[in-house]
DNA sequence: TATTGTTATACTCTATAACTATA
DNA sequence: TATAGTTATAGAGTATAACAATA
C-alpha cells in the first residue's frame, strides 16, 4: 500500500493496467536479446554448480581464480593479481592472508622491487590445486553438456571478442 | 609479514619458488579455458557500460530487467518477477517501491488471487522505459562491436544453452 | 611524486527468519 | 497447510580514503 500516493489510480488509465488480466507465461522476450543478461545468467549457473563441487577445496570462484594465477605464475604479485582478475587491492590482502595461512602459498621478496611480494605456491598448494582445476574443468563439462566441443570454443571465443 | 609461519622456508622448497623470477607476461591460459570466468568477465564488461549509459535513466540493470518485464507483462506479479529474474523476494519489495514512488510502476489488486498485487507501467514508465530500452539495445550494440549479427546470435543462442 | 601493500570503513548485493494476510 | 508480500537483519561482495615503505 502506497503511503506517497494518495491518488494511484491517477497513474493507472484503464488501457495501461486492465485489473482483470493475469500473466500465465512471463515474455522475456526482449532482455533476452541483451548479450549482458545472458551472460550473467550463464555465469551465475557456472558459479552455482562450481560452488558445489569445489566446495572440498573450500575454494571459491575468486580463490580459485587466485590461487590458480600463482602456481601458473610462481612470482607474480598481489598488483598484478588485481590488474588481470579486476580485484581491488583491499579485497586481495584477505585472500591471500587466508592462502598463506592453509599453506597454499608463501610470499618471498620481490627480487628488483622491495615494496612487491613474489607469491609462489607450496607443493601442497599445487597439489590442491591440481585436483581443483580437475574439478573446475569437470564442472565445465558438466555445465556445458548440452555443447558441442566446437560450440564450446566459439562460445569462448565470443565471450573474450565482448570483453577484451 | 606473515605472523603465523615462523618458518616459512619450509613451505618454499627452491624448486617451487625460486626468488629471483618475476613475472612479466601474466598466463592466463587455464582460466581463460573456462566458460564460468568468462562469462562472468563478459557480463561485468556489459554491465559497466550499462551503469553509464543508463545512468540519466536512474536505472541498474536489475531495475531495468525488472521495469522492462512489468511493462512487456502487465499485471505480472512479484513472485512471477522474482523466479523469472532469480531475485529473492524480501531484495525486490525496496525495489518496487522505488519503482512506484518514482511513478514508473502501480500495483492494482490481482484479479484472482487476494494476496498478489498485479503490477503495472505507467503511462510514464512506458515512456521512460522506450528510451532506457533504446539506451540499452545501444549499449549491446557498442559493446557487440567485434562481434558479427551472426555471432552475436550465436553467442546469445550458446550462452542459453548454458543456463537454461 | 608515484606505486605496493595494507588498514579501516562504508556501501551494495544477497541470503535467512519470521510475520500478515489470503488461498 | 501453503503461498504472496513484507520486515528486519545478517552476511558476502565491492568500493573509497588514507597510511607506511619503497621506487
Amino acid at each position: 500500500m502506497s503511503v506517497l500516493l494518495k491518488h494511484p489510480e491517477r497513474f493507472m488509465p484503464k488501457a495501461l493496467a486492465n485489473p482483470t488480466i493475469c500473466i500465465d507465461q512471463v515474455d522475456t522476450g526482449y532482455i533476452e536479446t541483451l548479450i549482458g543478461y545472458n551472460a550473467r545468467r550463464a555465469a551465475l549457473a557456472v558459479i552455482e554448480v562450481f560452488l558445489q563441487r569445489l566446495a572440498p577445496y573450500k575454494l571459491r570462484p575468486v580463490d580459485f581464480s587466485v590461487a590458480s594465477l600463482i602456481v601458473h605464475n610462481p612470482g607474480i604479485t598481489s598488483r598484478q593479481l588485481c590488474s588481470t582478475l579486476g580485484i581491488l587491492p583491499p579485497n586481495l590482502v584477505g585472500l591471500i592472508n587466508m592462502l598463506q595461512k592453509r599453506g597454499l602459498i608463501c610470499k618471498r621478496p620481490h627480487p628488483s622491487d622491495g615494496r612487491a611480494n613474489g607469491l609462489h605456491a607450496t607443493a601442497t598448494g599445487i597439489a590442491l590445486l591440481r585436483a581443483a582445476e580437475t574439478a573446475a574443468t569437470a564442472v565445465e563439462d558438466d555445465v556445458a553438456n548440452n555443447l558441442t566441443l566446437a560450440e564450446r570454443k566459439t562460445l569462448l571465443r565470443l565471450l573474450k571478442k565482448v570483453y577484451l
